[in-house]
DNA sequence: CATAGTCGGTTGCAAAAATAAACTGACTCA
DNA sequence: TGAGTCAGTTTATTTTTGCAACCGACTATG
């Protein structure tokens, strides 16, 4: 094994979506862009660059790609079930910059869908039935663990 | 503005934490690792990379230095609350690891300190008192937006 | 006392990645 | 016919990364 904590999701998620473009990519995706221009022109990302991770999303099953004509064949770019379900870590990172990079004040707002409510994310604990924060949370092997990771 | 995104709080918080190394030396923060050397070995970062990390994270107030010992001077490096607060996003991170990486076995689970029992993070709405899932989320701007972000 | 080892870096260099800009190909529209 | 659009690809330049060697202050060993 190349390194110790390669075991770990958290790196294995980085590998396929830690670099400098992808969760923007991804969170432009979530806001309804889906076509190449649309991305390049919002994000400001060159097209190589643009075309390379939007190959890898496809790659990895985070994006497909479907076509919207033909004479040329185009396509869009539409998250899967893989990709939508990033949607709590780009609320936690947003909740974060909101926090501590826009004094509270969010540019964004993240609300339900139903009754307009901004939105909370919490960590829970099932059996207690309560909200916990980072200093109530340890972290052990689990099932698919190799060795100790503590 | 140099791109029309610049306003959004994910964007923001990847200028700080977003590139290939930041969220894995904070993640080994979170599992008590201080030293330089313990970060360098676990994770197998480049020395100078990680020097220069660890003084962005500094600077962005995210760690801080503290001497544990004179003759040299050595310091060691915890996180602050800014740091401790990136803590939903990492599980966030982690989970979807799990699930998409991991085809469900954890390597490694969060549990309630006080009961072991493993976590949940949800995304709940206060007016309804329920869990929601991505398609019931949308984003629209907030206080502190210059510019519609759809 | 000399020498080796540890810890936390810094420096220099080659390789890899990001950026910017020009170019392509298949079409549409005037 | 000619310009424009869209989705890329290619090429050249700049920046970042990764690797290895080195450094300075100390400690431990013979």
């Amino acid at each position: 094994m190349a390194n110790p904590s390669a075991e770990c999701s958290i790196q294995q998620t980085l590998d396929v979506i830690g670099d400098r473009w992808m969760l923007l990519i991804i969170r432009n995706l979530f806001r309804g862009a889906r076509r190449f221009g649309e991305l390049e022109e919002d994000l400001g990302i060159a097209k190589n660059l643009l075309a390379a991770r939007l190959n890898k999303l496809v790659g990895a099953g985070i994006a497909e790609r479907v076509p919207y004509q033909d004479r040329p064949v185009r396509h869009e770019y539409l998250l899967t079930q893989k990709g939508r379900d990033l949607s709590p870590s780009l609320v936690a990172l947003m909740k974060w910059g909101d926090r501590w990079c826009n004094e509270g004040s969010a540019p964004t707002v993240l609300v339900h869908a139903d009754c307009g409510t901004p939105l909370m994310q919490v960590t829970h604990c099932p059996t207690c039935d309560d909200s916990l924060d980072p200093g109530q949370i340890r972290s052990r092997p689990g099932p698919g663990a190799q060795e100790a990771l503590r």
